[in-house]
DNA sequence: ATTAAATTATACCGTTCGGTATATTTTTGT
DNA sequence: ACAAAAATATACCGAACGGTATAATTTAAT
């Protein structure tokens, strides 16, 4: 890795948790040299602007979530198993730390729905592919028989799933009451269940 | 009603899409002023400051989105069907266009969860508020012989309803995909019936 | 060790930010 | 109609904004 390729990283990394706690907008070029230590001339000699900071950072946030994730995942034998593992992780709180300020594909959502096309898309297809993931693990959990319930609709299952973890997330935040989120998370296990 | 108040609703019902579209953060005082086609001087005049406009814009919006609710909900003689006076409206999608650019509460916990505590405050409290609305329609459903499941977690119920919706409006804002919108509220329509 | 190239720091650009003192205009009560 | 009060416009403040040209420094290949 070339210096300027760790600088990068290391910008990358100082500032993804600051982006997806004060949103774009609200995070300032001040902020990412604070965070860094360095100088806009560092900051500017690698990446074009401030947009390319953000997108690496978003991307940042929503692989380490991923990783988190598929950890678990990869960990569970059966088909429901792997999709418990959102509302297990969630439930087990240790996962909104992960990336602190929340999901980042909430907070870029809501923030760049109606301002920031660049952002958008990327928070669109970070969310296009976990729904067609959950989507893959319902089909291959029919296919292997362990979901028998007559007329599923898996996209409008999957859907619902992650309706209720982003929604879950977003209360849970306000509210400051854990006891939200697991409670939202039991509703999540219980479509799972269903599924039998 | 004085000049004064006049001008203030004027301010309060031309800035309140953009606060909500843009966002605290993303709403400039010139954005005010050109929205308003008033000048700086006259904002101030009727507002000690930016914060107390977005708080202002806030109120408006979730007044606007509940008098909405609650026109739909009286008309309905069943606990069941005030219940689904959610679901039956954001289905119909016309209600995502009275308030433009989402829900208020949703883009207002998102972006002040760790950055506003006065704005996070007024989301929060209209988040209680919604979710008491909602167990006091449980409640007294249970009570008229309506629900009859047995063990109904009520909170848990009602949490489970809002975060359906506040996910399925930030996915469907972002996918631009109307078919997700309904395909959620399905759910939420069947967790209405699952009461019986 | 030397040197060319790449990286980082310095100093600055014009613009916009939220906010304010004051002058002007418009309401409002008499 | 008039005067006092209230509301609005004008002109400005210092600070922070995103961004850049250039100089100083550090890296990396020979």
């Amino acid at each position: 890795m070339s210096k300027a390729e760790r600088t990068k990283q290391f910008i990358i990394e100082q500032t993804a948790a600051i982006f997806n706690m004060k949103g774009y907008s609200g995070t300032s070029m001040s902020d990412i040299t604070d965070a860094t230590g360095l100088t806009k001339g560092s900051i500017y000699g690698n990446f074009e602007n401030k947009d390319e900071v953000a997108v690496a950072a978003f991307k940042f946030n929503v692989k380490k979530l991923q990783d988190a994730f598929s950890q678990e995942i990869d960990k569970q034998t059966t088909f429901k198993g792997k999709l418990l593992a959102y509302p297990k992780l969630y439930s087990e709180y240790a996962n909104l730390k992960v990336t602190k300020g929340g999901c980042p594909i909430l907070n870029t959502a809501t923030e760049s729905d109606d301002t920031h096309p660049v952002l958008k898309k990327y928070a669109e297809r970070t969310l296009t592919y976990w729904k067609e993931k959950i989507m893959f693990f319902i089909n291959k959990g029919i296919e292997a028989g362990e979901f028998k319930a007559k007329s599923i609709d898996v996209e409008r299952t999957a859907l619902t799933i992650i309706a209720l973890i982003e929604g879950a997330i977003m209360i849970s935040k306000l509210t400051g009451n854990l006891k939200d989120l697991s409670n939202i998370m039991s509703s999540v296990n219980k479509i799972v269940d269903d599924l039998e």
